[in-house]
RNA sequence: GGCGACGUAGCCAAGUGGUAAGGCAGAGGUCUGCAAAACCUCCACUCGCCGGUUCGAUCCCGGCCGUCGCCUCCA
């Protein structure tokens, strides 16, 4: 097995992923801030980032994997004052619906998802810890982070803040900061925000300050992979680091990850172009919403994606391949249950080919779309050896065996619903029936009928294969 | 102004110092009920433009043009 290779954003070049404990992955994956629905940009990131993980555990690793869920923050704060609600109530309903669009997009569960919300004494001893060791100032009840204090700040970003810029959209007046590049901690609690009465003072934490803290408590101070979007380099992630080393004085993320964008017909998402798409919405306009998994997962996590509806036509239509041969080798390999032969070794070559193909695409920085690129090669070789008769009822089973090795990593195979196959059985028998006794109007009939059920028949010499359409 | 990414066929897109994966669309063909679906074949002498390095560059270097992103909240 060669070596995994990823993007480190630390160093800006491809290195040997190697975790700290052996055989054991430690990953934070930067999860929703919840003052709305989710769009199909989010939900990019936290695709690639769910085959990061399967990834990594299809190469024999244990991964334990966070994400938080951010559920105090300026726009939820001030969006459930003018709803009336306080953070709770405003929140439950988009951290369900986060959940379910993850789970309709195929995305595992992570091992915890913790809230800030819950992490408020974390946080605290956070700050004090950072107290400490002299890397904050207060000023009217806030508690700032003192960049000057910490060596190596910006070394992730490479972003040097030049305060005298008329380029810096950095706001030097805020807050009472003694510095642009300075962050806050700890916000004093105004007016009639939600706060917490802490030993630093009555008020809520920053926005960087609880992904260092989840993430060291769950994970350990110094941990393996850290992933998110590339817009979160700066200033979030950057501050991550100062927070969590200013903190420890340890290293805190070994390995930084980060993912493109996601743009709708060349231009990135807005409110204000009207161009966001949520899942929901994709489902609503008549999408399988396998087919935007597919869509994600065609491009590499590190290149822009163009999002079109095309695309979504084309990844239907390229789905429907990947079916049609999924039920073709599930039917030669149920042809001959027991004394399976092998004829001349086709399919074993094809297998080996397109596994080393596979591996080699996703060792090299996660290349889904290079290891989408070695499946269709197996399935246009695939279909002529069979085509040529040179796969039996145990190459099938090869074929099958290795299509299924690679499933759980991308996980883009459609799915038979079982409960479905008596009632299309019954139809196609009739329609076969029909066929039979050449009264083709009422076989078309019956067809268009299961047409209009979504069922698309395949007929074959060896009879009549379905799938959804 | 600073930092960075990208520019490969109609669309999406991989990739390598030695002459271009894959998907979609399109055109032919096989099978078949002159049906549908499926399957096969074909489809970039060329990789934004101009120089340079090299025996040889799409891939290395420099310049130019173009697109996009970050430097403010942002996946």
């Amino acid at each position: 097995m060669s070596d995994l290779k990823l993007f480190n954003t630390l160093t800006r070049e491809k290195e040997t992923f190697e975790p700290l404990i052996p055989g054991e992955v430690r990953m934070y994956s930067c999860g929703p801030t919840v003052y709305n629905h989710l769009h199909i940009g989010n939900m990019r990131t936290f695709v690639w980032g769910d085959v990061l993980r399967r990834y990594l555990e299809w190469r024999g690793l244990r991964v334990k994997q966070v994400m938080n869920v951010t559920d105090v923050e300026d726009k939820i704060i001030r969006n459930a004052a003018a709803a009336g609600q306080d953070l709770q109530t405003y929140t439950a309903p988009f951290i369900e619906s986060f959940h379910a669009s993850l789970a309709k997009l195929r995305v595992r569960k992570a091992d915890a998802y913790p809230r800030a919300t819950e992490y408020i004494p974390q946080m605290v001893a956070l700050v004090q810890q950072l107290n400490d060791r002299g890397h904050t100032y207060t000023a009217d009840g806030s508690t700032y982070f003192k960049v000057s204090t910490l060596d190596g700040y910006g070394k992730l970003s490479r972003v040097e803040i030049d305060e005298t810029s008329e380029y810096s959209r950095i706001e030097s007046d805020e807050y009472e900061k003694e510095s642009a590049r300075d962050f806050v901690l700890w916000k004093a609690k105004k007016d009639n925000e939600p706060a917490w009465m802490t030993p630093i003072g009555e008020g809520r934490p920053g926005w960087h300050l609880e992904c260092s803290a989840m993430s060291m408590d769950l994970l350990g101070e110094t941990f393996d992979i850290h992933t998110g979007a590339v817009d979160l380099i700066f200033p979030h992630h950057e501050n991550e680091i100062a927070q969590s080393e200013g903190a420890t004085g340890k290293p805190f993320v070994r390995y930084w990850i980060h993912g493109e964008h996601l743009n709708i017909d060349q231009q990135k998402m807005s409110k204000s172009l009207g161009n966001i798409y949520t899942v929901p919405e994709i489902e609503s306009m008549g999408y399988d919403l396998l087919a935007l998994r597919y869509a994600l997962l065609s491009v590499p996590y590190r290149t822009k994606l163009n999002f079109t509806t095309q695309s979504l036509d084309d990844a239907k239509n390229a789905l429907s391949r990947i079916e049609s041969f999924l039920l073709r080798v599930d039917e030669v390999s149920r042809s001959a249950p027991h004394d399976a032969k092998h004829s001349d070794g086709a399919a074993d070559q094809l297998i080996g080919k397109f596994l080393t193909d596979f591996e080699t695409a996703m060792d090299d920085d996660l290349n889904t779309a290079g290891a989408l690129g070695a499946l269709f090669t197996l399935i246009r070789e695939g279909n002529i050896a069979f085509d040529e008769g040179r796969i039996l009822a145990g190459d099938a089973e090869g074929l099958k065996t290795a299509l299924m090795k690679i499933d759980p990593v991308l996980d883009i195979f459609p799915m038979r619903e079982a409960n479905l196959d008596a009632e299309i059985d019954a139809l196609i028998e009739a329609r076969n029936a029909a066929r039979k006794a050449r009264n083709f109007a009422e076989s078309d009939r019956l067809r268009d009928e299961l047409v209009s059920r979504g069922i698309v028949l395949e007929d074959t010499p060896g009879g009549t294969r379905w799938r959804k359409a």
